[in-house]
DNA sequence: CTTTTGATGGTATGGTTGTACCACAAAAAC
DNA sequence: GTTTTTGTGGTACAACCATACCATCAAAAG
């Protein structure tokens, strides 16, 4: 072997450079040539590392779905470990509005697979999928928690709420992503309906 | 003048081929020559009747928009003129979650449109910002109305609770189109969160 | 009847895209 | 020191796309 070069780092460089060309100027526009350009290589490294462009877009969605779970996860240890229930669905469900330039490029591109999924089979669908599926067992047992310690009123129903409470942040997340609000004004929507499920 | 052809009708058939095109293979998928072989024609005439291809695709999501108007509003009538608020609200937000084969393929199109006109300039946001914001404000006031009627709880926010109402509906919209739920499922807990809002 | 004009088909063209192929350098293996 | 093997560059190629151009036919206008 020649010129030992850790084959992880440069993927991971070459996909950092597919996210950046996609949340600027969208994921239908990304080329092996573009991506090239943008990681300052060639376009035969690009084929070298992920041999077609559909693993390289494979690729890229793994890394992008790894990296919003770390920003889910490092957001609910941020606001606290173990607090209050409301802190951390709070948390989490915030994740899903697009406030810093990071995030709204992540949810930019992660929406942009989403719908592309649906009619290219090649991208499977299932990845967007088990993460709100996940989340939404989480949020429910949250919530029974939440009744179980008087805090919010028992006649609701958990796992039909925390359904509510993902569709919720799913919608005003693309609505902000479509220019109708502002991030702030999706957060106020969404700590007034928090505030309506679980009073204090 | 020799053959004496509509071109409305000639256009709308045209764009209705592309709007079957794009529900099956998407959007991004849709070529002047896919359009021409599914609406039969030449690809010679759909350059006749729509100059250029972002002319097409302009007229298409027009078509598209004016479409879902007209079903709303069919749906409301359909559910009983001037009945109870309760009724209309529903009928309007049931509208958001594809039942039907036909409405699928119009949300599908619909999401889209509205996340390629996020990146692409050429299509201009707008449209997809005029009409959520018309129903905002129609559920606010029928919430209000509600409110004085007796019927909903005169402690919550009837603009807060639209902007609510109307980012659940989206939100399960969007998921049954990903396939994460059924469009029964949606239903259901569409009218759960609703029975919660206007009891009775 | 002639001429103009709207409607249509076919094809050429310039550009772009994904991918395959060829070449080469340099480090490791032997 | 020779021979693999691995990383890298450049380029060629076939397909496809949007669009421009040329030709034609038939109906209306004169």
């Amino acid at each position: 072997m020649p010129k030992l070069v850790d084959h992880e780092e440069r993927r991971a460089h070459i996909i950092d450079a597919l996210l950046r060309s996609a949340a600027s100027s969208g994921l239908h526009s990304v080329t092996m040539r573009s991506v090239a350009v943008e990681a300052g290589v060639s376009v035969r490294l690009v084929q070298y590392y992920f041999d077609t462009k559909e693993q390289l877009l494979l690729a890229a969605m793994a890394r992008l779905t790894t990296r919003m779970g770390e920003r889910v996860q490092q957001r609910v240890r941020a606001s606290g470990a173990a607090t209050d229930p409301r802190g951390i669905i709070e948390a989490v469900l915030l994740e899903a509005v697009p406030t810093d330039e990071e995030s709204r490029a992540f949810h930019l591109i992660h929406t942009e697979y989403a719908v592309l999924s649906v009619t290219d089979p090649a991208l499977g669908g299932q990845p967007f999928l088990a993460a709100p599926n996940e989340m939404e067992a989480f949020l429910a047992a949250r919530l029974a928690a939440a009744q179980q310690a008087g805090d919010a009123d028992p006649r609701l129903d958990p796992c039909q709420e925390a359904v509510v409470l993902l569709a919720v942040s799913a919608g005003l997340g693309l609505s902000v992503l479509l220019g109708q609000r502002t991030a702030d004004e999706a957060t106020g929507i969404l700590r007034y309906h928090l505030g309506r499920l679980l009073p204090g």
